[in-house]
DNA sequence: TTGTATGCGTTATCAA
DNA sequence: TTGATAACGCATACAA
């Protein structure tokens, strides 16, 4: 088991100073030509890699982003992570991945240690649930305070001052719905959140606003705000068992999946009695039978953008105090759960 | 924007030093009781926790793990993570995650980047399919000469030897089998990757051993090796069309659902005309309709095992050169995909 | 009971 | 052209 080298070593085996063998490494001209290359060599031989660690303890960053999801088991959280790595790795970075499962708890002890132990230079966050309903955001503002720099993404409040990226959520909806219309959809229903969900409260907005766009009626019986994941199910069945429509809308791969589901259970064929679209990029509404058109959250993108807007600020000297909100579009796919009305 | 306070901030505030402060902040009973407390008090105050980097650079160790998986959109890997991540957190360690994207160069580079920088402690690791198809493990067995704990998972070789958490997947494949003999099915179709992905030759091991165990005849036309992702759809046609079978197993959620869907376009009930059965643990075989049974590869304890596994080795100071090999059975979820025949 | 000194590996400043 | 030294923050052996 070979140590790893040090420049001490280098040094020591080639008979000249430490900061000779740093200098030499570094390509200063200071050092003779002879020496660089001799150090150089050598270096190469063993293979030498400056150690981070003391790099880190020397600059006082260590290169470290954290990456703090509520859930993994979301494909959009997935590309997310995907988009977040690719760039940091591209710009130098390594990924800390964190998962909060929703609770506020574990949201708040993951950032206190990040943040605490210096263990990474700044962070990109999605809230909870539980700390969207708690509107409690003191770990998020301490974070702030101690000059560390933080991307919320997709989840996020007005509460906290910081650099933001999100989802067009209302336009997403709206453009699902106005999708259903043209199609020749009358009633459609919609698959949400609990308002305290942001994303979920947006989407809802869009949805009503497509509808009084286009002159059709809001109506409250179909509308359902899923209370828990273990709810699902059984609150869907309601709306599908209890009211006449032609369409859905589910906030999320889950909703629309669970209720095309139940759909076909009732005989209902889709899209021909009642057209689905889900958000989110998922594979679930792609594999789906009909495959179940998607309004796509682009969810690299928005984990590239995030890792740029954080990695910018890291490295710019400047404390601008200028905190900007990217909004990355969605895109609608259609697929089979929306064809055939019109077409 | 409040600095990080250190020792020597509270050293210099109530006049000791810096090494009394330090040994107050860890109890240590060389100090006065009532320095001790002053010193606690006042770090507590104003929330002083020890710089991790300083710590690291002292101890040689970062407390962090690389977690290296060749892709991030399959619902199996993501459990992986976040069993990972739980045991990691649980033992005070963080877990850096890296795809490889299937792709040898970037594994490589990841590794040497991690090992080199002295990053991470120690690693958990799923080789790309580049890497098993090339063979080449040089990076790997230089991580362990430099005395770096390694565990691999799932996707293993022989030729590095190290700790190792793998799923039973000749047995898996052998018991999807039998289970559709079980229930009559006589013609069983196998769709696998090339022999040279370990899980993959595995499965196909397990499916003819239980054919064979039953005095059923192994029949070439009906196991089909899918060479790339994007050949998939158009291979499994290919079997659908030209082939005559009453069950198929897919050794990944992808492959079974895409089967299932050409199934079904040509007319197909499932389970009655052909049954269907998947691996992984991933929400498509559930969520699709009809629910695909599905063998468990439980991600999420081969994520814990494999954690497990590298804290204790980077805990136990003694070098012992036993290493294990973890097997996690598989587990077969039943689901509609193979109702009916028996039942 | 407290303080001083050393070292972890690196870089940067300044002296030779 | 090269080298000695200090500093990053902490822990510890040893001195007082």
């Amino acid at each position: 088991m070979k140590r790893k080298i040090t420049l001490k070593d280098i040094a020591k085996e080639l008979d000249v100073s430490i900061s000779t063998v740093s200098k030499s490494l570094k390509n200063n001209p200071e050092i003779g030509e002879d020496t660089r290359q001799k150090v150089q060599a050598f270096a190469k031989l063993y293979n030498y890699k400056p150690n981070n660690i003391a790099v880190s303890l020397l600059n006082q960053r260590t290169k470290h982003i954290a990456l703090i999801i509520p859930e993994i088991t979301h494909d959009f959280f997935t590309t997310v992570l995907k988009g977040v790595e690719e760039v940091a790795h591209h710009k130098g970075y390594n990924v800390l991945v964190c998962v909060s499962n929703e609770s506020f708890e574990k949201e708040v002890l993951s950032i206190e240690m990040f943040a605490q132990g210096g263990i990474v230079d700044g962070f990109i966050i999605s809230l909870s649930k539980e700390t969207q309903l708690k509107e409690d955001y003191k770990h998020l503002i301490e974070v702030e305070n101690q000059g560390m720099p933080l991307v919320m993404i997709d989840r996020v409040t007005d509460k906290v001052i910081s650099d933001k990226v999100i989802v067009d959520d209302m336009r997403g909806a709206y453009t699902g719905v106005s999708h259903f219309i043209e199609r020749g959809c009358r009633r459609i229903a919609l698959i949400t959140t609990q308002d305290h969900i942001s994303v979920g409260y947006l989407r809802k907005e869009g949805y009503k606003k497509a509808l009084a766009d286009h002159v059709l009626p809001v109506e409250e019986q179909l509308m359902v705000a899923i209370d828990q994941v273990d709810t699902a199910e059984d609150q869907i069945a309601d709306l599908v068992n209890n009211q006449e429509f032609d369409a859905v809308l589910g906030v999320n791969e889950y909703f629309s999946v669970i209720a095309m589901k139940l759909l076909q259970e009732q005989g209902k064929r889709i899209p021909q009695d009642v057209a689905i679209i889900g958000f989110s990029d998922g594979k679930l509404l792609k594999y789906a039978t009909p495959s179940i058109t998607a309004v796509d959250q682009h969810g690299d993108e928005i984990g590239r953008a995030a890792a740029g807007m954080l990695i910018e600020r890291l490295e710019s000297s400047k404390q601008d105090e200028n905190y900007r909100t990217t909004v990355i579009p969605t895109s609608l796919i259609e697929r089979e759960s929306t064809l055939g009305k019109q077409d």
